[in-house]
DNA sequence: TGTTAGCACTCCCGGTCAATGAGTGCTAGA
DNA sequence: TCTAGCACTCATTGACCGGGAGTGCTAACA
C-alpha cells in the first residue's frame, strides 16, 4: 500500500482504533477531534473517501460513520499497529500458572483457560503431537479374561493406556514376556518407525517365527493405531464470545459452538498455523470458513527443541483490541514453550 | 388435585399437549376445536378461568390464549401423561450403538451423544462413580529420575493413571517390590477402606518398619487421593439449545453455558437424582437454580448390581415434547445398566 | 493546490397513531 | 349447565413524522 499518504495512515489507524474501544461507526467530525490533527471535518471527509475507494473502510449506510473493513484491519495489524508491551503483573501470572509437571492434557487445558482470561475471548489450544516422538516403553497387563491393559509410555509426562480385547486369555508371565520383548527390540526408537517395521515384521514371520512375538507385535500394533489419532485441542471461556454484540445473534453463535463441537474445521484452520513461525493471525472472511467470518483468530505455534507440536490462540470477534490480544498470545507461546522445554531437559 | 373434573383435567392435557407442539399461548376457541368434545369456546374459557385460578394455567397479557405453569406441567407430567411406547428402531439404534467395550469415559460420552440425537436436547451423563469399588490392582513404572507413574486398575473397564514426583530416585526394581508388596496386601480390596488403612499403616509404622513399605503406602495414597475426586459428567449437544425459541436471547444462553463449564451447580443438582429410583423431573423454576428457571430436566439414575453409578438425563425448555423424552432417557438408563452388568460379570 | 465552510441530502431511529385480530370476561337466555 | 353475544383488552403491524448524525458536493479561501 504505497499509495497511502502518511496522513490517511494516521486516520485509518486513529478510527480503527476509536471502532475497536467504541463499537460504533466513526464520523468525520469525531475523528478530527480525535485524531488531534487539526483539521476540519470536511478534509478528514475527502480522506475517508479515499480510503473507502480502496476498499480499507466502509460505511454501513449512508449517513453512518465509518468502520474498518477487513482490508483495513488488515493493513492496520500489519502496518499501524503499536503493540503494547506486556504488563508485568499478567506475564508473573502467566508464569506462575503454568505448572510445568502436570500432564499434558492438565497443561493445555490451564493454558486455554489463562489465554482466556487474559484476553477475555476463547482460549484454544491444540494438544501437543510431536511428529516424532520417541516410544520410552511398553507394559501389558491382564485386566480380566480377554482383555488387556496397554500402556505407553512416551515421555515423562506422556503416558497412554488402552485396554485391548484379544482372542485368547493371556497369563501375566506371558504378556511380561511381550512387553520385555517389544521394549528390548523398540524402546528408544520413533513411534512412526516402530509402526513400520512392526507392520513389515508381521507379514515376513507369520509362519516362521513363534506365536508369541506376533500376539506382541499384534498388539504393540494396536495400541499405536489407537494411539496416534489425537489430534484434538482444548477450549476455554467460549461463554467470554457472548458479550459481544456483533456476535449477538443466535444463529452466529450456533454455528460458532457446532463448530467447536464439530472440531474437525477448527483443526484444520490450526494446522495452518503450525507452519508459521510467530503470531498468525485471521481477520474475518480471511480464515476461509463461514461460521468464523465475524471473528478473529489469533494464533502462535509452540514448541520444544525447535520442533512445533501445537498452536495456541484467542478466537474473538474482529472487532477486538489486537494490540492487547498479540502479545498476550505470543507471550503465552513462549512461557509454554519454555516450559515444556526446561522439564523435557529433566535427565532421564 | 381432588377438586379437578375430569374435564378439566381432559382440557389441561389438551391444552399441554397443543401448546407443547405449536409453542403458542392456546385460546378457547382453538382448544374447543383441537380438544374434540363438542363444547362451546364460551364454556371452555369457564373451565380455563378455574385452573387459572388453581394456578396450573397462565395466560401472558390479557386477550393471548392460556399456557400451563410449571404447577400445570407438574400435573400434567405426574397424572395426565399418556407416555409413547418406545419405538423399536430407536431402540435398536440405543442398543447397537453402545460399545459395551469401551472404557467408561467413552462410554459416557456415547451416550451423552446418543441421548441428544434422540432427543434433540442436551445430554448430560455423569461418569459412574462407585461408593464402593474394588482396587484390583496397582502397578508402578519408571519414568524419569524423580517421577514415576502409577496405574490404578479398578475394574477391567477403569483404569487410572498418574503420575508422582517423588523425593528421590526408585529403580524398577525397588518400585517392582512396592507393588507386589501392595497387591498382596490390598488387592480386592474397597478402595476406601484401603485409604483408611494406609493411613493408620503410615502413622503406626513410621519409624519401625522398613523405608520401603513407608514409601509404598506413601505412593498409594496420593494416588488414591488423586483417583477420587473424579466426580464429572459429560454434556452433549448443547447447541440442540439452541434452535429453541424460548432459550434463545442471548443472556439466559450465557448463564447457562456458563453453569455448563461450572459443573458444579449442575453435579449438585444431579447429585440429588441418584437416589431416586427411576425417572425424575426438574420442571423450570424445580430445580432451585436460577439457570435452569426456563428448562426442565429429565433425569433417571443407572447402576450395577443394584448400585447406583451415576445420573444420565436430557436438559431442554420447559416446554418440551415429555411423552418422548421420558420413555428415552428411562431406556437409555436401563441399556446403559445392563451393558454395565453384562461386561461387569466377565470372570476375571 | 490543499483546506474549509456551507448546504442539501440520505438514512437510521424512536415515537405516535390507527387498524387489525385474537382472545377474554361477563351477562343473559336456552 | 351450557352457550351465544357483546364489549373490552392488548399485542402486533404498518405508516408516518421529526430529529439527529453524517455524508457528498460545491464554492470560497489561504
Amino acid at each position: 500500500m504505497p499509495e497511502l499518504t502518511e496522513r490517511a495512515q494516521f486516520l485509518l489507524k486513529a478510527l480503527t482504533e476509536r471502532y475497536i474501544r467504541e463499537g460504533q461507526p466513526v464520523g468525520s467530525r469525531t475523528l478530527a477531534r480525535d485524531a488531534g490533527l487539526r483539521l476540519s471535518p470536511a478534509t478528514i471527509r475527502n480522506v475517508m473517501a479515499d480510503l473507502e475507494e480502496l476498499g480499507l473502510v466502509s460505511s454501513p449506510h449512508t449517513s453512518a460513520g465509518r468502520i474498518p473493513t477487513v482490508q483495513g484491519y488488515r493493513v492496520f495489524v500489519d502496518t499501524l499497529l503499536s503493540v503494547k508491551p506486556l504488563d508485568d503483573a499478567l506475564l508473573n501470572e502467566l508464569r506462575t500458572n503454568l505448572d510445568a509437571d502436570s500432564e499434558s492434557r492438565d497443561l493445555v487445558a490451564t493454558v486455554s483457560s489463562l489465554l482466556s482470561d487474559a484476553t477475555r475471548l476463547a482460549g484454544i489450544v491444540t494438544l501437543p503431537r510431536r511428529k516424532h516422538a520417541s516410544l520410552q516403553r511398553v507394559e501389558f497387563l491382564p485386566l480380566s479374561e480377554k482383555k488387556v491393559l496397554a500402556i505407553l509410555v512416551i515421555s515423562d509426562k506422556e503416558v497412554r493406556n488402552c485396554i485391548l480385547r484379544t482372542e485368547q486369555a493371556y497369563s501375566a508371565a506371558e504378556l511380561q514376556q511381550y512387553s520385555n520383548f517389544l521394549n528390548q527390540q523398540f524402546a528408544g526408537r520413533d513411534i512412526d518407525d516402530v509402526r513400520g517395521r512392526l507392520l513389515s515384521e508381521l507379514r515376513e514371520t507369520r509362519e516362521t517365527l513363534d506365536r508369541m512375538m506376533a500376539t506382541a507385535l499384534q498388539m504393540a500394533d494396536q495400541v499405536l493405531g489407537q494411539a496416534e489419532q489425537g489430534s484434538d485441542y482444548v477450549l476455554a471461556g467460549q461463554t467470554n464470545l457472548m458479550e459481544f454484540q456483533e456476535l449477538c445473534n443466535v444463529a452466529t453463535l450456533r454455528h460458532l459452538f457446532e463448530a467447536f463441537n464439530e472440531k474437525r474445521q477448527i483443526l484444520h484452520l490450526l494446522d495452518q498455523c503450525v507452519e508459521n513461525e510467530g503470531v498468525q493471525i485471521f481477520i474475518g472472511e480471511e480464515s476461509g470458513y463461514q461460521m468464523l467470518d465475524e471473528c478473529s483468530l489469533v494464533t502462535a505455534p509452540y514448541s520444544v527443541d525447535g520442533q512445533v507440536l501445537g498452536v495456541l490462540g484467542v478466537i474473538g470477534p474482529t472487532r477486538m483490541a489486537y494490540e492487547r490480544v498479540i502479545p498476550i498470545v505470543d507471550a503465552t507461546a513462549r512461557i509454554l514453550s519454555a516450559a515444556l522445554n526446561s522439564r523435557n531437559k529433566a535427565p532421564y
